[in-house]
DNA sequence: AAATAGGAAGACT
DNA sequence: AGTCTTCCTATTT
């Protein structure tokens, strides 16, 4: 079993380093990254345990050793842990600092003991460590090079964007089931977290923990990996690397996928992203998956149809993602963007959200959408509606229903009060509800 | 006047 | 079948 780089080497929470931190650049810090991980933030080199073999001549890469090469390589391997990338294990040793090896019994040890103090000592980078920061550089840009190749895997895998804030809510799905897979996260509701990337970028650390009290700081630190990853190359400071093609991989992508399905036969199946398999290979309505316990949480699969070309070729997953965000939903862009947003892209499983969900969407955008919709008591989920008749367009051009208006939206709210979505609060005021509880957290 | 409440029927998936 | 959407009348704020 490979063994991660796991919280003994990134351990970002308890020793307050940062992910964005890597980049050396404060510029390209994102606000939500001042976050201290408490849990560990995977990256995919190898432990010290795992058993290198490297001969030197033959310059392995970190995939090598852990992957068996030919046919007859390991898939469960692969699929339990994130797929290894080549980046040369001598050349990682070559641009370690000297510093590194020092009160260490091997230089793999000495690798891993250096840059988790390296880590550690990030925010005292004058201090008593005093690595140049030439070499920390060095090894952040190694570091930050494995995750942006981690991630272009995954997003030609689920076919989705490198940045969360492109990302549909059939996207966060798609995120949300590929990382409750790779780091094994069983508790996760897939539900609680039923919005697009906008959306699920608003949310803090604290939300995140109360959807999933037990891995909501791993898969907030995951996100957070990714937005600063994709800040750091929007920004042009991604250490000339390429993005990483499938086809330039030695990682079996197929067997990967079909691991990934549990479901060879998926593979003839038309491309589709929503159309996601249980574990048992049966599709489930309305892309709807859960990763909670007791739901083949461990084995979130995917049709391995969503990147198989029609040659069984591994293909980018289409770049219909391309705007499935509420994020120009502001006035000014409402007018400019409106068919093309809303008679186009926004057909299809985007038009399945339900208003709870679209409401909630709002709320939490209070920088957008505050002035229209906003808490009134985020514990106890209550909420006020400040601009009915905004609200009410907004719901009318995220469903293509150019006549609603808040008649009719208030009437779906008042359906929810049957079925225990919502209800009035203890003393009615006007344009004032509350979600019962779970819809609220 | 605007919001609330809920019945009824139809559209849409 | 479930979730709205549309239309409606009556009531409350």
């Amino acid at each position: 079993m490979n063994k991660l780089l796991d919280s003994s080497l990134l351990s970002y929470g308890n020793t307050s380093a940062r992910l964005s931190g890597l980049t050396g650049d404060s510029s390209t810090k994102l606000a939500s990254s001042t976050v201290s991980y408490k849990q560990s933030v995977h990256v995919n080199i190898p432990s010290p345990e795992s058993s290198f073999s490297s001969t030197p001549a033959e310059s392995p890469t970190l995939y090598d050793t852990v992957l068996p090469t030919s046919n007859s390589r390991n898939v469960s391997n692969i699929v339990s842990s994130p797929p290894y990338l080549p980046v040369p294990v001598e050349e990682i040793k070559r641009e370690l600092p000297d510093e590194f090896s020092s009160g260490c019994t091997n230089d793999l040890g000495s690798f891993y003991g250096a840059l988790q103090n390296l880590v550690k000592t990030e925010d005292e980078f004058a201090g008593p460590c005093q690595l140049s920061q030439e070499k920390f550089q060095q090894v952040q840009s190694l570091a930050m090079e494995q995750v942006s190749r981690d991630i272009d895997l995954a997003c030609q895998v689920l076919g989705i964007s490198r940045d969360p804030t492109d990302w549909s809510a059939a996207d966060v799905r798609a995120w949300f089931v590929w990382t409750v897979k790779q780091y094994n996260l069983p508790n996760i509701l897939v539900d609680y977290f039923a919005m697009d990337g906008v959306a699920l970028c608003s949310l803090t650390e604290e939300d995140f923990q109360r959807r999933a009290p037990r891995d909501g700081e791993t898969l907030f630190a995951q996100l957070d990996i990714w937005k600063t990853a994709v800040n750091i190359r929007k920004s042009g400071q991604n250490m000339s690397m390429s993005p990483f093609r499938v086809e330039d991989s030695i990682l079996d992508i197929n067997g990967l996928l079909n691991q990934w399905s549990g479901s060879v036969s998926a593979v003839s199946t038309p491309p589709s992203r929503t159309n996601l398999v249980d574990t048992v290979g049966n599709k489930m309505p309305n892309g709807h998956i859960s990763a909670s316990a007791g739901s083949g949480c461990g084995n979130g699969t995917f049709d391995s149809s969503l990147i198989m070309g029609t040659e069984g070729l591994p293909v980018l997953a289409s770049s219909k993602y391309a705007n499935d965000s509420l994020h120009s939903d502001d006035e000014t862009s409402e007018d400019s963007c409106e068919v093309e947003r809303f008679a186009g892209t926004r057909s299809g499983s985007h038009s399945h959200i339900h208003l709870w969900q679209f409401l909630k969407e709002l709320l939490s955008q209070p920088q957008m959408y505050g002035s229209c919709i906003r808490w009134l008591d985020r514990s106890k989920s209550v909420f006020k509606i400040e601009d009915s008749v905004r609200v009410a367009r907004l719901w009318g051009k995220r469903k293509n229903r150019p006549a609603m208006n808040y008649d009719k939206l208030s009437r779906s709210i008042r359906q929810y009060y049957k079925k225990g979505i919502m209800k009035k609060t203890e003393r009615s005021q006007r344009l004032v509800y509350q979600f019962c509880h779970p819809y609220g957290l």
